[in-house]
DNA sequence: ATGTGC
């Protein structure tokens, strides 16, 4: 091993160390993980669909949506072991899935799926992840590309004008106070929709019409608060982004059009969440499930599956919470929206209508057909994307007959996709992936393209105009780093989670 | 993801 390894080694030990004494609550005695430090077979369901065999604690069995191109990105981390761990949680139904743009997050895998009966199941903070509510708003311009063209390098300055972007950003014109927080936290859209920040249709076109009715304000911390007072309206960092585009392929005409997207056509997607605020409920209720999950006697095989029964003290408090902050962030998307939209009326006279805004990191109650009946379930999603199919309920009325609209964002150099909720998402509970997923880590991605100028060369080599709050951030989120969107949304497609409706391509963006 | 690690 050579000196440099040896260094990075003990720099990983150290960091590893210092995490685990940063990690909240009382020492859980862990029980043993199924698949601990083995590798994790997979057998072959179908083209699309691979199978973690049931074994230890497991109560269940895994699904994982791959292919064999995919596959060995799987073997790269411990995706894998994670979603044999999540199928050790009391009450869950149906498998644990996994989508194929998964990866390693905190406790739950990143791109996975997991169900929770009601009364015998649990919510756990790890299945939603620390960006509550992170999402994607889709919105299309009434301009076209080739109109744009030429002002686009004073488009993407003007956006970054507008919207506050990288670690730490902030924006004081609400005016917000605590009380006033609480409130926007409770009503989500409909506060946007009051003081004239969204109209009717907007909130129509938000999942779950932009306010989770789970929502507690008061289950949200002073420390919570105070980091969001001034949050509202800003992207944040990492792989958040606002992004101008064009819709350079269509797969299917109706549903193009029922979307109102069409060949050539400009949109703006922007991908944010609860930015500080739900970081910090995260990090509030972490300790919390800790000591639930010792007091209900929940077997842990990692703690960072701490969890809490659903209908618990703490699981209600957790969820009242979360729904606050998953509020706080549709709230923060439509501020953004709002002030994009003074924008595009000023530069070009035009609007900007919203196609959809969908929910990344969540958990929700959902009913869902299970085994021939219809069942309330508590749905986690981290890194995933409900995709609700034609004739759903849920569905917005002028979208219902061809399905929930399901965005794909892909890296900032290639493409984005927009699917359509499809007849195989019930063996999902109606979801599909949530983006390319990543294939290099962030100092991977550092190492490998840290001396170059990122955004020059993307520029140069496609035409994308890129302005980030931080160099470093452009680096990491180079699009070399991401696997190729299409593949992972060819998998979601020919598994029949999804199907294919447009593809867009980045003309310039803004970046944490 | 995150007032990014003590």
């Amino acid at each position: 091993m050579s000196r440099k390894q040896r260094k990075r080694k003990e720099q990983r030990a150290k960091r590893a160390a210092r995490k685990t004494q940063r990690d909240p609550g009382p020492a859980v005695e862990l029980a043993a993980a199924p698949y601990a430090g083995r590798k994790v077979p997979l057998e072959r369901l179908d083209a699309t669909r691979f199978r973690v065999p049931q074994t230890g604690a497991m109560r269940t069995h895994g699904v994982v949506y791959a292919d064999e191109r995919t596959l060995p990105d799987l073997a790269e981390d411990r995706c894998l072991e994670q979603v044999a761990n999540v199928a050790t949680l009391p009450g869950i139904v149906g498998p644990s899935l996994a989508m194929p743009d998964i990866h390693w997050g905190y406790g739950f895998p990143i791109g996975g799926v997991a169900a929770f009966d009601p009364d015998e199941g649990v919510v756990s903070p790890g299945g939603v992840g620390y960006d509550i509510n992170c999402g994607v708003r889709l919105l299309a311009a009434e301009v076209t590309a080739s109109e744009l063209k030429r002002e686009l390098p004073e488009l993407v300055d003007a956006l970054f004008a507008a919207v506050p972007a990288g670690v730490g950003s902030a924006r004081r014109e609400l005016g917000l106070d605590p009380a006033g927080l609480q409130a926007l936290m409770r009503d989500g859209l409909g506060w946007a929709v009051g003081r004239g920040l969204a109209d009717e249709e907007d909130a129509e076109r938000v999942e779950e019409g932009g306010r989770l009715q789970t929502a507690d304000p008061a289950q949200v911390s002073e420390r919570a608060l105070a980091r969001g007072l001034n949050q509202v309206g800003t992207l944040g960092s990492g792989n958040h982004f606002a992004e101008v585009g064009v819709v350079d392929e269509v797969y299917d005409e109706v549903a193009a059009a029922a979307y109102g997207l069409r060949l050539g056509q400009v949109t703006l997607m922007i991908h944010s969440g609860s930015r500080g605020l739900g970081h910090q409920v995260c990090t509030d209720f972490l300790a919390d499930m800790l000591r639930a999950s010792e007091r209900y006697g929940i077997p842990l095989v990692d703690r960072q599956l701490c969890c809490a029964p659903v209908r618990s003290e703490p699981g209600q408090r957790y969820l009242g919470a979360m729904g606050a902050a998953a509020n706080y962030a549709f709230v923060n998307r439509q501020v953004m929206t709002h002030w994009a939209r003074q924008l595009f009326a000023e530069r070009y006279g035009c609007g900007l209508r919203t196609v959809y805004d969908v929910c990344h990191n969540i958990a929700k109650f959902e009913t869902h057909a299970f085994e021939g009946s219809e069942r309330e379930l508590l749905v986690h999603r981290k890194g995933a994307t409900r995709a609700l199919p034609a004739g759903h309920p849920l569905v917005p009325a002028a979208y219902r007959e061809v399905g929930q609209p399901v965005i794909i964002p892909g890296d900032m150099g290639r493409y984005s996709f927009v699917l359509r909720g499809a007849a195989n998402s019930g063996r999902s509970f109606g979801s599909a992936c949530h983006g390319a997923g990543r294939l290099l880590s962030r100092a991977a991605a550092k190492r490998r393209y840290g001396g170059e100028n990122v955004a020059a060369r993307l520029r140069k080599e496609r035409g994308v105009i890129v302005r980030g709050a931080s160099r470093a951030t452009v680096v990491e989120e180079v699009p070399e780093a991401y696997k190729d969107a299409a593949e992972v949304v060819g998998i979601v497609h020919d598994g029949g989670l999804a199907e294919r409706v447009v593809r867009i391509r980045p003309l310039g963006v803004v970046k944490g």
